[in-house]
Order: structure tokens, then C-alpha cells, then sequence
DNA sequence: GGGAATACTTCGCCACGCGAAGTATCGTGT
DNA sequence: ACACGATACTTCGCGTGGCGAAGTATTCCC
């Protein structure tokens, strides 16, 4: 839906955020943002995936397999300490951002 | 300021949308766009202006060159029709993007 | 006349979302 | 018993686009 260049700005804030919650695993984050935007997000697997992996190599987030009989393996992701500091950072990083967007287009609009 | 990922999404956006008052010029746009934002905004010269010429290309802005003595050359810039188009469907655009992310961060944050 | 500000150009790097293709397991229906 | 869709993850290469760096040229002011 989104322009991918739209989205490239966000997309670390807003895995930070559902994974502030509680621990999850790459498939259900991507159905769980789909579902919480009412559809309207989308992201490739692939997307997804690399975009945890990098967040993990950084040290945002913390990845344990759980391999349980009767169900599929799956990796699933915690905070860090930094990962919670980062979010923090992030989320301010957009409030002030969308803002000043609000403001330019807003003020050269009117 | 801002991080190059976030910028990504909306800097085409904030120039058509400055461009929407009046004609100017690369540089005019530059300045411009870092006072409306209060210092908050900048963007190095190559970047804005190979927006631009990208922009022009696809026919969303028309450039029209302006020499007179006493002045430095400078290429205005004005909307075209297809200009006015993309800049309101950008500005829905931006407005959906923003709302459902902060519907995504608000929901996990709650 | 020298340095800051103005105004634009070109080039190559690299981060990152995406498309495509693949692997494997589990549930459900017939 | 078998097919098919959903679940769950992996890997690779492409294209886009902001950015850094370096360069050119003109104007203004002390």
C-alpha cells in the first residue's frame, strides 16, 4: 500500500514497539502489523526477516529458538536493554519528525 | 537532524509543497525548508538537488532558467499539472502513513 | 583582493526494501 | 492417503535514493 521509501523510515520503531509488549517471532510480527493497521501495512518476508536480523547483529533485539513437538520451529525475539533505549530514541525521532513534516507542508499549504 | 531513512519518505512531498506557493529555485528550497523546520531539517546539496532533477524527469516540476546581470543563474522551478496531482495524493499519502503509525506505536505502547 | 555566501554539477558509495525462489512442517478437507 | 493452504524461515541479487566529496563560478562586503 505505502511507498517502500515511506515505510523505510519506520519499520525498526514500529517492530521495537509490538516487541515491547511481549516476545515474538518473525511471522507473527509481519501478521500483527498487518492486523493492527487494518490491513493497510505490508512487508515482504524477506523484509522482515532482514530487517530483524540487523536489528539483532546491532543489539536492539535478542532471538531464542523454540522448537516444541506439535509445532513449527520459531525464532523468537526479546528487547535489549538497548533495544528499549532505542525505541525510546525512535519513537521521540518520529514525534518530532511528523511534526515538522505537519509543519512544512502545513505552513507552505496554507 | 533527522535520520536519512525518515527524510526518505517525505522530502519529495515538502518540495512540491513549497513549490505549491510560488516558483524557486534549488538553493531558495534548501534554505527554505531548513527555516520553516527551525534548523531541524537539512539536506546536502547533491541530495536536493538530484531530487530535482529526478522530479523533473518525471514531469512533476518544470525548471526554467534565470539569467540576469547582477545575479547569479539560477533554475526556478515551478509545478506542472501532474505536479499538483502527485503533491495531493503524497499529502493523503503522508497523512494515512503517519496516523497508522502512530495508531501502530500507540496500540503496542498502551 | 580575499574570504564568505550564493548557486549549481557530477560521481560513486552504501543501506535497505523488495521480488523471487527455495526449504520444511503442520492442519484440514475429501 | 494425499493434496493444498497456512505457517515459518532463508538466501540472493536488484534498484532506488540520500549522502559525502570535490569541483566550478559568481557576487558581496570588509
Amino acid at each position: 500500500m505505502f511507498s517502500a521509501d515511506l515505510k523505510r523510515g519506520s519499520i525498526e520503531l514500529m517492530i521495537l514497539s509490538v516487541l515491547r509488549e511481549r516476545a515474538r517471532h518473525g511471522y507473527e510480527i509481519g501478521k500483527l502489523l498487518e492486523e493492527i493497521s487494518g490491513g493497510q501495512l505490508e512487508f515482504r518476508v524477506s523484509t522482515l526477516y532482514s530487517v530483524l536480523y540487523r536489528m539483532e547483529k546491532r543489539g536492539w533485539i535478542k532471538g531464542r529458538w523454540v522448537e516444541r513437538k506439535g509445532e513449527r520451529r520459531r525464532c523468537y525475539y526479546t528487547l535489549t536493554g538497548k533495544g528499549r533505549e532505542v525505541e525510546t530514541r525512535q519513537r521521540q525521532e518520529w514525534k518530532a519528525f511528523s511534526a515538522m513534516v505537519n509543519h512544512v507542508i502545513g505552513v507552505s499549504h496554507a
